[in-house]
DNA sequence: ATGAAAGCGCTAACAG
DNA sequence: CTGTTAGCGCTTTCAT
């Protein structure tokens, strides 16, 4: 009875329209050089047969894929899946990137490829050869690895670096995180803490001296000192820990300490209540990256939030803009925010010792 | 000087190893009928280019396209994502799916279809076209939905349902859920307690239903009633507000609730607080999902653990195997576990008058 | 403004 | 065992 649904091919369309299968196709891509009238009567057959153009097709006559290829680390990626850390990162690019992509009749993958690896270029070279996208996004720690960016560029395929303000081929995006860190210290500067520490990411990634530059300019700003409140961590909860420790054995007077990652603030976090400091009274904390998580830790946690659903939805917009032209040299820049929760508190009333000596 | 990037193809590759084009497509395709010796020069010639097929020509030559697509209800995703609700269902079935599918040379890509609206046969019916994956896995609540496990079987395109145990075409996959809400009632019952509450999910859902029944049987296993200690939520939050209020007015002596979600244990957390009672001391609260937030909520929760990751990448291997010849009404178990945590503890001590009823 | 022809990179179906 | 011949569905030329 049924007959074997075959698949709905430009053809068809033709055919049921009377037209050359080159007009359907000028109608579908919105090309010039079609009468209103015939434009109508395909759109109808198109209607009518429910035809949607095969993307393999599509690009293999030598147009677009309609494919924009977001690339995460792998490692980190999936020990956050299998730990369930509830980092939702992945999440929220998914949620920039689909939706914008949609927008626009594109579809967006994600591949995962290994930092530490030798074998980055081939690696990707098979993901990019295999998929051939449209346009590439590059997460941290990928987007200023000088062998990713010099395979794409000279593939000639466009791409977004994301947490990087070099100069160079692709376009540069970040989330402020000078700024960001900035106004996390000045926040605390303002609730009257004077030893504000800072547990920053590994210097691999831009965005860690970053965030320490905004945190020393608003120390300068507000007259602090920085001496020996920073400490390094590698975003994972353990070394949060040990910097933890380390800052507050040097500085029994801190009272505020800013963690470049969720992760290492509950480290942070875990570290004050083994010590017996209470936050926000004693310690005031703050975080990056606002994911779910933080919401629930006791007390909730004051951080910034990466606006990266945002981020990425402006990369691909770009992408698909092609926006080669524009300035090599600009950086889009799409600002974080500070959220306020239970983590910061006025800083504790100094003893008259502590007092004397900031005299 | 340096020459335009061309693509390498599967002709560069059988120039190089000066033998046909169907001779390297067999060496790829790891076919029959290639002398060790011609399969090695292949090799050779392959990984000196560094060649790698293209999906879109793989796919237009009338073979498979390497794509399994993964649906996901898009308005219950996009909210879970906005919301940041911390819910890694799509992170989980990402880690099943990505790993899987690379290890069959497979990528997975993701769509979110709308449940309610009623043009689902036109929105997948698009991607399908679009993408013309070999495989596709449903998750709740399409697994079930008629419209689209009709359009997948019509069209002949193989697909997994996670979440369903009905007959019919496709894969049946689940996650125990009647054995797991057995388990965590029996845990409960074991602990002493005598009313078991359930928060159960909508009935759209079939695991829904299973979980109730699972819940009532190892209340029978115990001799315990139901009576009155069922109330149903969406899954989300406000509704688990809305259920634990109304289960605690009618019984106030329940000493202990399973709620079908996280959200709604999250909920029935705050109901608790809200009234004065301690979790674990005078209630206590098993949850399903186990999704990061619950390690980290006042107490942590203890959990009913979906494998879905495992879930998933079953379901992808079973789809690259084509395995129709898989008895049509098997349902592929895997079975979910419980965690326990600090929010389930000894019902407390009964009342002389509750002793006295229960005799 | 429209149509016809050529070919993208690959594999299925046949030949040898 | 290996090579040749057709296409897959679409978009480019290039004609008309």
């Amino acid at each position: 009875m049924a007959r074997v649904r075959k698949t709905v091919t430009i053809r068809d369309v033709a055919e049921e329209a009377g037209v050359s299968l080159q007009t359907v196709s000028r109608v579908v891509n919105d090309g010039p050089n079609v009468r209103p009238q015939v434009r109508d009567k395909v759109r109808a057959a198109i209607a009518k047969l429910g035809y949607v153009p095969s993307l393999a097709a599509q690009r293999m006559s030598g147009s677009r894929s309609y494919i924009i290829l977001a690339i995460n680390d792998r490692e980190r990626t999936l020990a956050d899946w299998r730990d369930r850390r509830g980092t939702d990162w992945v999440d929220q690019m998914l949620l920039g990137g689909f939706l914008t992509c949609s927008q626009h009749g594109y579809r967006m993958m994600v591949e995962l490829v290994d930092t530490h690896s030798d074998h980055v270029e081939r690696e990707l070279g098979a993901a990019l050869s295999a998929l051939q996208p449209d346009g590439v996004i590059l997460t941290p720690p990928h987007s200023e690895n000088a062998l990713i960016t010099a395979l794409l560029a000279e593939r000639g395929i466009p791409f977004a670096r994301i947490g990087s303000d070099a100069p160079g081929p692709g376009i540069a995006l970040t989330m402020g995180d000078e700024g960001a860190a900035h106004l996390a210290t000045t926040r605390l500067a303002g609730l009257g803490h004077r030893k504000i520490a800072m547990i920053a990411g590994p210097s691999q990634y831009s965005l860690s001296g970053w965030r320490i530059a905004g945190w020393r300019r608003a120390l300068a700003d507000a007259g602090l000192s920085a001496d020996g409140l920073l400490e390094t961590g590698d975003f994972g909860y353990d070394s949060g820990v040990r910097a933890g420790h380390a800052l507050l054995d040097r500085n029994p007077d801190c009272t505020a300490i800013i963690a470049s990652s969720d992760q290492m603030a509950l480290a942070a976090l875990e570290v004050a209540r083994a010590r017996g400091l209470d936050v926000p009274r004693d310690l005031s904390l703050i975080s990056f990256d606002n994911t779910p998580i933080v919401r629930f830790t006791q007390p909730p946690l004051t951080a910034i939030d990466q606006p990266i659903a945002e981020t990425v939805s402006r990369a691909v917009e770009h992408l698909i803009a092609r926006d080669e032209n524009a300035d090599q040299d600009t950086v889009i820049e799409v600002a974080a925010a500070l959220v306020e929760r239970a983590s910061t508190a006025r800083a504790p009333q100094q003893t008259p010792a502590a007092l004397a000596r900031t005299v």
